[in-house]
DNA sequence: CGGTAAGGTGTAAAAAGTACACTTTACCGC
DNA sequence: GCGGTAAAGTGTACTTTTTACACCTTACCG
């Protein structure tokens, strides 16, 4: 049964920005491409559409093989199909962005794929249009941080106060004013103060905070 | 030189959500499919991407096929993939929302080719994922009139306040007040008062204004 | 010439956002 | 053991933005 075969087929890919926070900074995964066409030259990482697969499966498991982990939080960027994207073929690619918490992944995993963390400010020229994807990727990336509680995925799921802030200075390239931060984070009752204390930031230490999902439930509103 | 042999292929289309203002509601043209598969369901209108042209293209084409006009406003809504979104063939396809204003839409064309404008809020069922895509759509599309001055798409280039206004509540789904609205558009200085005054939709007469490119570019700041 | 229906206008109160500086704590080095 | 250091933590006054709200004007129509 085929109804389309009047139409061209294309090959569809998925291309993972992968956001981490580390060192203050927020990063992305990129590594030297290791096939033709193309090879060398830095890109993102990606994989192919399989035939029974969604396009949102395949980014999962595509994310999956390259860090070895599951449920990641994870939004589409957009489909990028210029005719002559792809130096090589006709190729589509959808863009996915993730975010993960960079301890999480296994730095002899990441080795093992050459790829590497990157300042998000210093990404230098990659293959085919993938630095278009970067900027489109940030852009949403830094919307959904501002209206929805998902930054807490780029951080362990304990952290301080000012991680997150430093998070939220990384993502939208300001500073913020430190009292006012913490003055709507008090206003958030699903972000927990714990009992514990963090001293590797600090000779005093910090308390701990935590995201509780349950309670953002029962009244899911965020703004930062 | 084929580099990706050992991939499938896919098929990719582009569905449209074509949204329009009339008779004071917001409205986007679908019409009953006139092809196997889902022969005589609700559905957008949509091509396939052709061996030669970008996404972006087979999108611009669509529309053009669909209502004769060029250069519309239009916008990525994203990729549906699901393996089975299509009962046929796998078919991966792009949605793109597009505002036009309906007066310029010629009436013959649009019963040429099957499709109505149907309220937003009355949407039948639709074909496969077609509801999925409106709903992202008119998420994209209300976000998008918030922050940028594309609104007046929709309406002729010589609209009223009230036109406007009228155009926003239905947008946003929620009355607003008229004085607030009015002192937002006074700051506006990109949104002109000309001298002329329509008549038609009301017995005293209200001013006509008009959107201004070149003042918006200077200072391209923009919230309502 | 009175009724009607949309056009047009300003002010005050509430809420949200911004600017700003000092004390506390615990480690470290001398 | 004590002075220096570096991050943690905390409140108030001011500014800006947002919201609520009611009446007069105009021109057509019957």
């Amino acid at each position: 049964m085929t109804f389309y075969n009047d139409h061209s087929k294309v090959w569809l890919s998925v291309d993972c920005i992968i956001f981490g926070f580390d060192e203050g900074k927020l990063k992305i995964l990129i590594g030297k491409r290791q096939m033709d066409p193309g090879r060398g030259e830095w890109s993102l990482y990606g994989g192919f559409v399989g035939g029974n697969e969604s396009v949102d499966d395949a980014a999962s498991r595509t994310l999956y093989e390259l860090t070895g982990l599951r449920n990641l939080y994870m939004r589409q960027v957009g489909a990028f199909g210029n005719v002559d994207r792809d130096p090589g073929e006709r190729v589509v690619s959808i863009a996915y962005y993730a975010l993960i918490n960079v301890k999480d992944y296994d730095d002899a995993l990441r080795i093992e794929h050459g790829v590497e963390w990157m300042d998000i400010n210093a990404i230098p020229q990659l293959y085919s249009d993938h630095n278009e994807m970067v900027r489109k990727a940030r852009k949403l990336m830094q919307q959904k941080l501002a209206n929805e509680p998902v930054g807490f995925r780029l951080l362990p799921s304990l952290f301080t106060l000012t991680q997150l802030q430093k998070l939220y200075e990384a993502v939208n390239g300001e500073e913020l004013d430190k009292r006012n931060f913490r003055k709507r984070i008090k206003d958030m009752d699903y972000i927990e103060k714990t009992e514990l204390i963090d001293k590797t930031g600090s000779k005093r230490g910090a308390y701990l905070y935590r995201f509780n999902k349950r309670v953002y439930n029962e009244d899911p509103t965020f703004k930062l």
